[in-house]
DNA sequence: TAATTAAATTGATAGATATGAAATTAAATA
DNA sequence: TATTTAATTTCATATCTATCAATTTAATTA
């Protein structure tokens, strides 16, 4: 479990204490005032282990801590800790740290597994465009960046692939993959963005 | 349905929205670039019908949306939606209103029920503080504001709901609910808060 | 036009959870 | 000390929902 996951722990634990109507209207209350279980029981019309229930729940998401207070407990929300996890989704930048841990290219290995012989050939071209992107940045790989190649030099490489090399070149050109000089015939890798 | 209903459905439709692992993720993966629906079932390693059901879920709460792509059903992420929606939370004074329609004092009302006979008498004095304290509250609204009273007219009103007046009277000093002059021993209403 | 493909929908199922009743705990009152 | 009271915990249950398989729909390719 390192620090990431964690924060991703907790903010699916403040999404689902709040994912719950009396939940919400618990929160709803207790940013006006204090409360007793009790009273908030009688407010919402349900009974008070539910309201017991559901503190406990905003409780372990840090939302809502409890003082004794004679007989009563009674409740109040933590202003900050609404504020502050409300603010991580602000922060435009912490989200795609959410898939921190999840392999972005699993779609792309999959397409080049199933269109791959043993030996490194591949079975066939796919016509699907997003099947077929990945499959060019696969073979694309083969090429060094900064270095200029001949056509023939091209189709070389591509030839290992399958045999219609040719259109292999031309798609790595179509899909601004590789950029070529139209007159010397000589083609480079592009950057990927 | 009124307008607040409408506001308080959108909120909990959101945050029922995000309390998921994997839509989170979801939104996770949107916040960095646009997806098909299998891209990311490959990615997170669930089936595509799973996916379609969870873009469909954030996609009611308005924090995606789809477009056509030859084959494919590209989503995007509605930064704007989320962005408002969690600003909705932050800003403080909106969370009150989530419980606009309910009865804030159901806890009191109960009380006073449960205490008066069926003549607006008091069966009996509470000892616990809360419901003594919505006793005082409701005898209290026989007194008018700004009005001065002496400690005998303040016995004869207190009278009528307990032969105990002097405990009723002596409470509502206690709990700051009416305040006297010592020397001269008239009595008054004090402002609630 | 027929075959292929991605996405959505439907149906079934296992797991999660909101709820209340009953039992338990902890604290205040008589 | 015995009784009363508020809150929590435990238990049972009905509802909800995440998931997948199978089917349907809509669009593209051969």
């Amino acid at each position: 479990m390192n620090e990431q996951d964690n924060m991703n722990e907790q903010l699916l634990e403040f999404f689902k204490a709040l994912a719950d109507a009396n939940r919400l209207k618990i929160v709803g209350l207790l940013a006006q005032k204090d409360f007793s279980v009790e009273q908030m029981a009688e407010i919402l019309g349900i009974g008070s282990s539910t309201v017991s229930h559901h503190l406990s729940r905003l409780s372990k998401a840090g939302l809502v801590s409890a003082r004794a207070e004679s007989y009563y407990n009674v409740y109040s929300l933590n202003v900050e800790r609404l504020e502050s996890l409300s603010k991580e989704l602000l922060a435009k930048n912490k989200l795609p740290s959410i898939t921190e841990d999840v392999d972005l290219d699993a779609y792309d290995q999959k397409v080049i597994k199933n269109y791959s012989n043993p030996d490194g050939t591949l079975k066939l071209i796919p016509t699907q465009q997003k099947k077929l992107f990945a499959i060019l940045i696969f073979v694309a790989q083969k090429f060094e960046f900064g270095k200029k190649y001949s056509e023939k030099e091209v189709n070389q490489v591509l030839e290992k692939f399958h045999p219609d090399y040719a259109f292999l070149r031309r798609s790595l050109i179509d899909f601004k993959i590789m950029d070529r000089e139209v007159s010397g015939g000589s083609y480079w890798l592009l950057d990927r963005q």
